[in-house]
DNA sequence: GACTCTGGTGTTAATTTAACATCTGCGACG
DNA sequence: CGTCGCAGATGTTAAATTAACACCAGAGTC
C-alpha cells in the first residue's frame, strides 16, 4: 500500500479502463485468476479489483465465481457485443458496402443485432429515404440522427451483453412488421445451415426472417465452418448471401449450389 | 452450541423439511429475516441456515440477498409450483372432473404445466386409451405408469420453479404436434383476456393452443378478475371454459357472452 | 458386533461484500 | 484567486457468506 504511489501519481484519473483491459487480457490468457492475484498485478486493492470484476462480469466479458474469475467460454465471449465490435472490421465494412447495393430509396428494411448490420446501418444515409427497423441499440444510436431515415425501434427486454432488445415483446413487435428486406448475420454457419448458441436470439432472428419479402445473410469468413447448439435456418432460406473475400473458394462454390452468393470486394 | 442438545436429541433425522417449513412461514410472515435471526429461531448453526436458504431460494420460495432472505413478491410466489399444489385443491379437482367429460378414448391431448392440468392427469386413467403430451414433470410422473396412456414428454430447458420444460426446444416440440384438445390454465384472467406474468410461459401456452383443434381453459375462481403483465389470449380464443362453483354468477354470465362456460359441480 | 457409507451438521479459515472514510480533480461562486 | 462543495474512484474495516474439512448418527453389510 506504499509502493504504489508511483503508479497512482502519473495520472490518477481514468486509469480504470486501462486496468480493466489489463485484467481482461490477463484472465483470457490464463483462463482464470484470483482477486488477490489481480490486485498484485494491477497494484490496486482487492476491493477495487472486485469492483472491476463486477463490472466486467456485468458486461459479459468474464465470469465471476468465489475465488476469482475465469474467461467466458469462447462461444459466449465471441457473442459479446463489445468483443464483436472490434473483430474483422474491414471484412464487415466490405460486406456492408456490398449489401448497400441491394438497398434502394423508399425501401423498408430490418436489421438484427449484429455488427455486420451495424456496419450497414452506418452507410444507409447514402440511399435515403428509407424506413429502418431494428432492435439493436447501437444501430438505433447510429440511425437516429440520419436525415430521411424513418427509424422504428423494436423494443423488448434489454440485454446488456447484446446491447439489444429481446424477448417476447420484441418477437411480437417484429411479427407485426412486414418489410422489403431483412439483413441478418449470425455467429456460426456451415454450407447447409446457420446457427446460434442462444435460443432467445434465434427466435428473434427467425421472426425477422419471417417478416421480410427478401432475406439477406451477411457473413464474414470467421463464422464459416462452425456450428452452435441451435439451428437458425437452412442456407436455402436466404435469398442472398454476402461473404467477404477471404472466404475459401470451395466454400463459396458449395454455397452457390444453395442460394445466390456475393463475394464482397475489399 | 450446548443449549441445543435437547432439540437435537428428540429426532435427529429428517428435521430438515420441518425446519425449512418453519423458516418459510417465518419469512413470509415477517417479509424478511437475517440468517442469524433464523439460526436463533431454529436452533441450528448459521451455516445450516444458509444451506436451507440456498435450497429454498433454488426452489423459488424465498429470495436470498446479502444480509438475509425476503419473501418473494406475491406474483412470483403464487406462480411457484410447490405453492400452487396446495392451493384450492377441491376446486381444481372438481374442475378436472368436469374437464374429464370432454376426454374420450382414443383422443390425443396436450396438458400445460398447471396444477389444474395435473389434477386432470390424475383422472385420465379412466378413459383410456389416450395419447397425452405435456411439458410438466409432475404430470409426466403421474402418467408414466398409467396403462394404455401413450405419454409424450415435451422436453426443453428445465425450470426448477415450474418443475417443467420450457424455452425454445419446448416451443419447437409443441409446434410439431397437433392434438385433439389442449387443456390449459393460467395465473390471471378477467372476462376478456387471459394473462401470465412470465413471457416464457406465455409462449409455451400459446404454442399449445395453436397445436390443438379444441382449446379448453381450466380456471379456479382465485384467478378471476386479476391481470398480469403479459396477455396470453382473449377468452374468445378458447372453445370452452371450465370454472369452479364459487365463481360469481355475474362473472359467469359475462363469460358466457364470449364462449361456452361450464361451472364444475363440487 | 465391527465395518463402511451416506446425509446432515458444525467448525474454521478464506473470500466477498456493504458501509463508511479518504483523496483528488473540477467547476461554481464569492 | 481562493475555497467550497461535489462527484467519482479507491482504501479500510467489520460483518456476512462460502468452501473445505471434520464429525456424528443411522442404515445397511458382512
Amino acid at each position: 500500500m506504499l509502493g504504489r504511489v508511483t503508479e497512482k501519481s502519473d495520472k490518477s484519473a481514468g486509469q480504470r479502463a486501462g486496468r480493466q483491459q489489463r485484467i481482461t487480457d490477463y484472465v483470457v490468457n490464463n483462463g482464470s485468476a484470483s482477486a488477490a492475484e489481480l490486485a498484485e498485478l494491477t497494484g490496486v486493492s482487492v476491493m477495487t479489483v472486485h469492483r472491476d470484476l463486477d463490472e466486467l462480469a456485468r458486461r459479459g466479458l468474464l465470469r465471476k465465481f468465489r475465488g476469482g474469475v475465469s474467461a467466458q467460454p469462447s462461444t459466449v465471449f465471441e457473442s459479446n457485443s463489445e468483443y464483436r465490435l472490434n473483430a474483422n472490421v474491414d471484412a464487415k465494412a466490405a460486406i456492408a458496402r456490398q449489401a448497400l447495393t441491394y438497398v434502394e430509396p423508399g425501401m423498408s428494411i430490418l436489421l438484427d443485432d449484429s455488427t455486420s448490420a451495424l456496419a450497414l446501418a452506418k452507410l444507409l444515409g447514402e440511399v435515403t429515404p428509407l424506413t429502418v427497423a431494428t432492435n439493436y441499440l447501437r444501430a438505433i444510436d447510429v440511425l437516429k440522427d440520419v436525415e430521411d431515415v424513418r427509424l422504428i425501434a423494436i423494443g423488448g427486454d434489454y440485454s446488456p451483453t447484446h446491447d439489444a432488445f429481446l424477448g417476447m415483446p420484441c418477437l411480437e413487435a417484429v411479427e407485426r412488421l412486414t418489410v422489403d428486406t431483412t439483413f441478418v448475420s449470425t455467429s456460426a454457419m456451415n454450407t447447409e445451415l446457420t446457427f446460434h448458441q442462444e435460443p432467445e436470439i434465434v427466435m428473434v432472428k427467425r421472426a425477422m426472417l419471417q417478416s421480410a419479402q427478401n432475406r439477406v445473410l451477411l457473413m464474414d469468413s470467421s463464422k464459416m465452418a462452425r456450428t452452435a447448439l441451435h439451428r437458425l435456418a437452412p442456407v436455402t432460406d436466404y435469398h442472398r448471401l454476402i461473404v467477404d473475400s477471404s472466404t475459401p473458394e470451395a466454400t463459396v462454390e458449395e454455397l452457390r449450389n444453395r442460394t445466390e452468393v456475393d463475394v464482397a470486394p475489399l
